[in-house]
DNA sequence: GCGGAAGCATAAAATCTCCGTATGAAATTT
DNA sequence: AAATTTCATACGGAGATTTTATGCTTCCGC
């Protein structure tokens, strides 16, 4: 049994003939006889009394005309219902996000989509960047937003967006506006523990630049951005963070921003996939929406 | 698109490997392969992520199984609810009757199978033979009980039981208990209108004998069995009657019983159906009990 | 009632689809 | 790095589908 010979035999059961079945189907009349011998054979039963010029459907058609349509119905819509999925942005949009664009920057991204496509909910695990990118790979996750690249061939990353790493002083430390990179290395420092994406960048920065940690005054790690935060504000030591980070406390004052001159402390931070897989409709739209909403950023 | 490919779908998908499914299916891989790509193509949307040793289903997988799953076990049932429907004694049964035997003979008959299969309801309607076997031939009748045939070819009658035509007279009437035809003749007589299958049959068998009507005295004509049984009871005249519509009125001896010397008339009762039509399950069970039923009568 | 038209069945040939074998490419495991 | 696993592609043959041609029956008009 087959969906064309369902659709044939339906065809013949409303037009009362099988000639005019066969032209509203595009066939030859034998064509249409053909297969349904066949589905009488596989029924075991007739569906249509030839009586001569004319035919009668049995009783056994009436009752199959009915889940024959049912059939066809069902297998028309499939193509409908696969075709909606391509336009549909709607569902939970998981997304894992490392803790600096996961805390400072994707809220309000999600907020603004989620005004534009009301479907959508959000879910955003965050974790570092590290642990992102591996539950991409291991298809924990579609998408992973990042600061920091762990290379893997089989991680596909686009940089939608750069960060500045801002060296943030308690408002109150006599320290000049702009330093050079050797006062810097003078002073006392506070970071985030080993492993962080934003220590991890500011490290890479600095050793671009000759500067080791070693040679650095350490005074605190601390286990996340608020708590550096907490720590430069109380006099602990200078820092470096994302100025996506401090935004807040630089308009309010509450951490002053010291520049070093000639020098721009810049990262980028990176949408990740993993290569070969296919994104959901609702994940592309998203996509296109955030990266044209952070690019002017 | 089509269930095979669907079942291929599915198969995949439950398995999470082409290869497995080949194997389950009982195909090669490439076959299975060849298959998905053709629906990827119809559906214009990728369905597995081919990963390199692994695959994974797309979110448009997930949806298609469920559909498709659906779409296969509605084509799997199909076959059981046609084999379903050879044994299935349900529903209205229509069974057209010619006067007496729809009078006389259907309805106990219709009862007893009504307590045999109980899911059957009957609708039995009475008209005058010819007009039931008007109705087979139109296809608006499956199945008609006449007492009387009407030469057609696309009728095909079987005689189911032998009626016997009574010459019938008033309890009071001073007759002989056996009579010869000739004082037969003499005698006045009521009879049904024309086109009466009764009437006809009676004047067949009379015919034969060597009578014509127009040598005898009619002092009657009535548009009803009933009708002809009180004017045989009121003494206006003798009637041939079906033993099978005076049953009653003999063992009550509301009526009389006149033997003709020598000569017995007998006629048959028939099931007509329409050459070439397929008769319900239903209908032909009920054949098969009628047709035991009555052979013993 | 007779000839022709209409409608379904059957037979044979052409075409197309489906499936298997052979082989290749990519990824993973050893 | 070699071996193994898995999916993709190429190609040929078997079988199914379709068409053309034709036959048979019925029904309609004369």
């Amino acid at each position: 049994m087959d969906i064309h010979q369902l659709r044939i035999f339906t065809s013949i059961y409303r037009n009362r003939s099988f000639t005019k079945a066969s032209v509203e189907l595009c066939l030859t009349q034998p064509t249409v006889s053909d297969h349904i011998k066949t589905l009488e054979e596989e029924f075991e039963c007739r569906l249509f009394d030839r009586l001569g010029r004319t035919i009668m459907p049995t009783k056994a058609a009436g009752v199959l005309y009915v889940q024959a349509m049912d059939i066809i119905e069902k297998a028309d819509s499939l193509k409908t219902i696969l075709g909606e999925l391509k336009k549909d942005v709607t569902g939970e949009l998981v997304i894992g996000a490392s803790t600096i664009p996961g805390t400072y920057l994707m809220p309000g991204i999600m907020a603004a989509f989620q005004g534009k496509y009301p479907a959508v909910s959000f879910n955003l695990p965050i974790s570092g960047s590290g642990e992102i990118i591996n539950k991409v790979l291991r298809y924990e996750l579609l998408l992973g937003i990042v600061g920091s690249r762990l290379d893997n061939d089989q991680i596909n990353y686009s940089s939608f967006m750069d960060d500045e790493l801002v060296v943030l002083a308690a408002p109150f430390l006599v320290v000049e506006e702009e330093i050079t990179l050797e006062e810097l290395v003078s002073l006392p420092i506070v970071l985030r523990e080993e492993g962080s994406g934003t220590r991890k960048e500011t490290v890479k920065i600095l050793e671009g630049k000759g500067i080791s940690l070693k040679n650095m005054k350490i005074t605190g790690i601390f286990g996340s951005t608020e708590a550096v935060k907490q720590a430069v504000k109380a006099g602990i030591g200078v820092s470096i963070l994302s100025r996506l980070a401090v935004a807040d406390e630089l308009e309010r004052k509450t951490l002053r921003e010291i520049k070093i001159r000639g020098i721009e402390m810049k990262r980028k931070f990176y949408v990740a996939t993993r290569k070969r897989r296919t994104l959901p409709t609702a994940y592309n739209v998203f996509l296109e929406h955030f990266m044209a909403g952070t690019k002017i950023i």
